[in-house]
DNA sequence: GTTAGCACTCATAGTTTTCGAGTGCTAATA
DNA sequence: TATTAGCACTCGAAAACTATGAGTGCTAAC
């Protein structure tokens, strides 16, 4: 038997393991690979390649008396190396794209409605990150006088993205006054990226003559008072109760560390953000999370675009004993269909 | 001894027993009331005290060698009849005053800051219901022209709430054609409720003169193209994982459809409805809930008015066995921080 | 290189035992 | 009549113990 054979065979025996494992959530033993698994091996046999796969660290053992079970480098090796996007149903594809049909209203509605499918086709917790408001390109500013010295001011960016903020001003100002500082606003800001408006303010108060100066210098004190770019990102989570029944997470107190990522929002918004700015899709397992409450847990992410631009991210948490075949394909078509639909909001 | 005293003594005994359970989650025992409880009384007396309670059926019986728990017609009676509501500490009136001072820009994150205070400062589940947009007052509506047949429909409410609607029209519109409908439907429309300007366009449309019928039926057909007045209720839930580490909730089978409830968003946001249109706080405890994922839960929850409107609802989710003196306060509280504070965006 | 055979390990489930908190009842007491 | 001490009784929880058997690693034979 040649080397190639024998390594065949390993990655065999390792996939099988891995995809019995995913789905029973029990240890597997060399008698269950050889049953289900017409490889024409005895369980002797079997078991030697699994004390190999051991000794490679992407097996292991929970007790001397049980089967086996990926190790996270297990896992890693079957994502990069094994595993097959699994090709998805007619029905599948169907629901998928009936999500963008459904909400058509504005995108947060969307990218919700995305997370909901997003949940019930994988049965694990989605997440959605919304575009981040800062590296949106200005459409739009409103200034509305709410009171002598109250503005409501309101954002809209070409991507269909929807802010607002309310002023409040030392000295009261006129209501005409305010529309001549909007159209100005307009005319100097609008295809803008909005973080950098702020230095772009300052370099042209700076630069500016005397005529201008004036008007620069309310912009740029009101484009700081509105906080436009320090916003929070905007993660939507859907199906927390799924993930939550999975064996894995039986005792209560492997909950709370998890939930709490979650409510923080920020650990889970920090990993999507990175998918985003890598641009392809990815899967985060186990251990090689950066916040201890996830190290039980796998993500497979992937951005999306507006437009061509990187916008945002979409993903699965799930336990690291996941289907990452079907999650990889679902998360890419979700992907690619928010990708489609948002560009509907686009202008 | 009369009867005001053995009721009193009654009364006494069964608060006690309730916050002694709230406390620990543990039955509570007749040496127990004795012991912490200076009452003058024997474990023996106490114990035919507890009897008494049994058959009226405010408390219950574990098993025979355990002690007593409270039951939700207990939980009910004490919140009705005995209960004080506790007084907050300077610290606690100032945590909660903080956030409408954190989160000025706007309305929506004001809610979902008060939601997070709410939940850190209860240690439970905070639950806060958005105002309605169909009850909202129309301020101002604007038309966006996004591209020749798609208009970007935006909607600012008296209280400060924003919507936003994608639009495809039939046929292609041109820019100055919209700005003209755009005044007309500011002129007609706002100071109106949203939910009943449908209604009012249509009879508007069969009163109307030839003059002004055209300019009538586009509006009525875009405000039905907005679709404004048929979005989702917007419940912020903050601080789940409180709720999951409660003993009482320690199996992950009883954490299902709980989190379901919660997810739905709908049962819980009826409920808060439910409470916004009473217009006073309110408690539902343990089976009076509608949505059977609720039974082991108890709901405070009160009102809260913008500019005197009722307009939304605050609430806290946690076990029946809940300090509900304490949550009671709080409740109270941030209802009148949130009215309070979302006054600022009225006009 | 593969496999049958076998002794060994050890988590799980089931059983039994013990323990003690708490009860309800009865009879004595104030 | 209300209260209380005393006491037998109950029954869940925890601990101790005992199979059971799935699965292993090793060795020797094929």
């Amino acid at each position: 038997m040649t080397i190639t054979d024998v390594e065949s065979r390993r990655n065999k025996i390792l996939e099988f393991i891995i995809q019995t494992y995913v789905e029973t959530a029990e240890p597997v033993g060399s008698h269950e690979v050889c049953r289900r698994f017409h490889l024409r091996v005895s369980p002797a046999t079997v078991r030697n390649v699994m004390g190999a796969l051991e000794d490679d660290e992407l097996l292991s053992h929970p007790h001397t008396s049980a089967g086996r079970i990926p190790t996270a480098r297990g896992y890693r090796y079957y994502v990069d190396l094994l595993m097959t996007p699994q090709t998805l149903s007619d029905a599948e594809l169907r629901a998928m794209a009936a999500f963008s049909h459904r909400a058509v209203e504005d995108p947060m509605t969307l990218l919700q409605e995305a997370a909901r499918v997003l949940a019930v086709l994988t049965g694990q917790t989605a997440l959605v990150l919304a575009p981040r408001l800062r590296q949106c390109t200005l459409r739009r500013i409103d200034l509305i006088l709410v009171a002598p010295r109250r503005v409501l001011g309101l954002i809209l960016t070409r991507d269909g993205m929807l802010q607002q903020a309310y002023l409040e001003l030392d000295d009261p100002v006129e209501a005409d006054e305010l529309a001549r500082l909007s159209r100005f606003l307009n005319e100097q800001l609008s295809g803008q990226v909005l973080c950098e408006i702020e230095t772009r303010l300052q370099q042209a108060l700076m630069d500016a003559t005397n005529a201008f100066s004036y008007l620069y210098k309310q912009a740029h004190e009101l484009w700081v008072l509105g906080g436009f770019v320090e916003t929070a990102p905007i993660l939507f989570v859907e199906g927390v109760s799924h993930l939550l029944i999975q064996p894995e997470f039986r005792q209560a107190d492997q909950h709370q560390l998890l939930l709490e990522a979650l409510e923080l929002r920020q650990p889970v918004a920090a990993l999507l953000e990175d998918t985003m700015i890598k641009g392809r899709r990815r899967v985060v397992i186990g251990v090689e999370h950066a916040w201890p409450g996830l190290i039980r847990c796998s993500v497979v992410s992937a951005p999306y675009r507006i437009g061509g631009r990187l916008a945002g991210a979409v993903g699965v948490l799930g336990p690291t004993r996941m289907d990452y075949g079907r999650v990889t394909s679902i998360v890419d078509q979700t992907s690619d269909e928010i990708s489609r639909a948002m560009g509907r909001f686009l202008s």
